[in-house]
DNA sequence: TTTGATAACGAACATATTGTTCTCTTTTAT
DNA sequence: ATAAAAGAGAACAATATGTTCGTTATCAAA
């Protein structure tokens, strides 16, 4: 890829998680991004077709890590199966959304849906794949779609809690209280 | 209240609500707000200061009615008290929720953030409430906030997963996926 | 039923944002 | 060195927002 590509590309991003973090995804505006990015009006329009796209591009980059490096801690660990380990998938989650900032800005309440989207979906994938590679002991009461909803949407919204509160508790911390509301549902 | 105020005020309301079934918050303009509802630009503007408002004054609407009688249920009934009761509040609110079209569009992904803050500002008021009430035997290694936020919050994803997935099953049985995940973080 | 107040109307307006088109200049890969 | 590709920048149409103003219709109360 062009060098010059690569490096718009870069700023644009760059100047839209800068953004992030001033204000909420809906004020931001292309002109905004273009000033801050310093690249022409037209240079944005032919890396990405709109905001929106911008959002999922970063969306895809910002997951795509996460979520690897996610499971590989857990093929290594396991989703929560030994429960001594001294960080979860969950706790790692965390503690990448908490060095990368920017993502929290994208995450608190203002923000956009799609990010939540993205979000929910990954983590689905994670979880989807943890439950059946354990062949975990399942509730049989409860339809698996549902519960891997259950499970994702809970860490969703602890995180956006978490992020509401101004991530005043450590990644272990929540760590310890999902797993404290999670595991329970697989005894029962 | 004069009697012109009211009828825009419900017929923007009215407007607003059928748009919302029919396409994205978003993609909802006050051009089309005024058109359906037949009353002059202007007058939309002295009503409401920005479409955003409006949404805000519907969801007060809304939850008003929601969650008061969310709460009578819950008063004579409990949270979950009574194990075997045929409906619990929670139950109740999907009811609600699947009578009222036009909240599923609300809720549906696309939508605002706005309504899903009051959803769970509602949502926490009730369950603090009942909680308390209660005097539930809680888990003490959990704070109680968490704790709030996670039922809450379980149950808004649980309602965002029925919508999309076109509210196939009924609220009876979500109810029972409901409690049957919520239930066991009591008993640790 | 008159009357003063107020709400609604509608057209026009300034402003802001979006996304496109054009020409010209710079950078790149080879 | 050069052709191809990318960026700059100005200008543009299209759309949406929110406001202003003069006029008309409706209301509530005397």
């Amino acid at each position: 890829m062009d060098r010059r590509q690569k490096k718009t590309r870069a700023a644009i991003f760059a100047a839209f998680r800068a953004l992030i973090t001033e204000k909420s995804y809906g004020k931001i505006t292309v002109q905004d991004i273009i000033d801050r990015a310093d690249v022409g009006r037209t240079t944005f329009y032919t890396h990405f077709e709109t905001k929106e796209d911008l959002l999922k591009a970063l969306c895809e980059e910002l997951f795509g890590h996460i979520v690897d490096s996610a499971l590989d801690s857990a093929h290594t660990r396991g989703l929560y199966s030994d429960k001594a380990a001294p960080a979860s998938v969950f706790c790692h989650l965390l503690q990448h959304l908490r060095e990368n900032d920017g993502i929290a800005g994208l995450l608190s309440c203002e923000s956009s849906e799609i990010f939540l989207r993205y979000f929910r979906a990954s983590l689905n994938k994670l979880i989807e794949i943890q439950l059946v590679n354990q062949g975990r002991a399942i509730n049989r009461s409860i339809p698996q779609d549902f519960l891997i909803n259950h499970i994702s949407g809970s860490f969703v919204e602890m995180v956006l809690w978490w992020i509401e509160g101004r991530m005043a508790r450590t990644p272990e911390e929540l760590d310890g209280y999902f797993r404290a509301v999670i595991e329970p549902v697989f005894y029962v």
